[in-house]
DNA sequence: ATAGCGACCGACCGGTCGGTCGTTAAACCG
DNA sequence: CGGTTTAACGACCGACCGGTCGGTCGCTAT
């Protein structure tokens, strides 16, 4: 029926089948993912498709390496060309909060749901979502520092508290988003983060560190 | 081998299940548990077990309101004794913390853990999830609302957007725990609340509403 | 023209899943 | 004591799982 893919068009198979991978698996998890099911829906066999990958849980870091390259094109991306500090900060929980609202991940954030999948369970699946949260984490604190060190939050800020406490607010959202579609949830959201990074009340001309 | 039941212990048994149900579920997820694994961990058949439910489904949704039970006997009951409103309110909160803390369940908070397992998945599970959320949200709002009254928090306090910021705080805590065991994140936990619910500065007797 | 490579297929494997069925034997009731 | 109830058993079912294997076909380099 359909001509065979030429070597070059193997890799747009490869990336069919990882993007597939990460729209089910934000539905249905990262073990929900079965690869019969996968197969089906790219209309290839199983094996075709395993053959790709090697291993069901090679196919699972796949997604969510990919869904780590969206999860930085949605959020950071947009943030980048904010000034750094505060206003970057504040661009990147917009976004946080965009990314959530449009629902990028059908089921809800990859990583939380998978985290909560795989805790209790280890493996090198469970290993690269701490990498990932701890990566993400200190690029946040960076910031944060950056933030305090332009005198832009007071100095007696906790970077790290402040990162668990955003977490939160964006877990709670997430939350919130999934169980009941409540849109009001949003602006609960969008007024927690006023509440930890305040915008900068004398408008942008303040930069004497 | 064994001498079988008497009636009246088949109760006994049927609580066995649903506890060791709750332990397992906890931490493999209500989907993880398996009825052939939990028939071989109690040393009885899949059948002789499954003949109390029925199906799973109803030994999931048995697991879940057996979960709640405890929920409500390690959070709410150490606050019971609490002064209304405020009080109790950070009474509840610190009961909550130890709760995460303790892992009172194993694999972390049962309830969070099942809704990501089965939000975009619907059914009576998700539903009855959905009804112990907003129950227990209803709880908080209204003892919010009382600490409002009595002139414990600000007149302009938003009940929803504190329990929204408190289930965030909380939710941070059950993840970092679970993730990374970084026992750090319960201090920045009991600070998260010290900054939603400030205790009265003055002492207990402030008391002209 | 042809040899080799690699993407892909379809049949199949052992194993596990939730669930069913007929039977056994102990506990209850008259 | 006999009859009914019922918890529990063990064998079994169909579906599906992840994964393997032999083979086919198109592309490409020789």
């Amino acid at each position: 029926m359909s001509p065979r893919n030429s070597l070059a068009e193997a890799r747009r198979t490869r990336e069919r089948i990882v993007q597939r991978s990460v729209d089910v698996a934000s539905v249905e998890g990262l073990s929900g993912l079965t690869l019969g099911r996968l197969a089906g829906d790219l209309g290839m066999s199983k094996s075709g498709l395993l053959g790709h990958f090697g291993s069901k849980e090679a196919l699972q870091l796949a997604a969510l390496r990919q869904g780590a390259v969206i999860f930085d094109r949605e959020v950071w991306r947009p943030a980048a060309g904010a000034a750094p500090g505060l206003p970057r900060l504040r661009a990147v929980c917009a976004a946080w909060i965009s990314y959530l609202e449009r629902g990028v991940f059908p089921g809800g954030c990859l990583f939380v749901s998978s985290t909560f999948e795989f805790d209790g369970r280890g493996g090198p699946v469970l290993a690269l979502l701490r990498r990932q949260f701890r990566a993400w984490a200190g690029r946040l604190t960076g910031e944060l520092r950056s933030a305090v060190a332009r005198g832009e939050l007071p100095p007696e800020t906790d970077p790290e508290q402040l990162v668990f406490e955003l977490y939160g607010v964006m877990m709670s959202l997430n939350h919130t988003l999934q169980l009941s579609a409540d849109p009001a949830a949003v602006t609960r959201a969008e007024r927690a983060v006023d509440r930890l990074l305040p915008q900068p009340a004398g408008g942008p001309s303040e930069k004497l560190a």
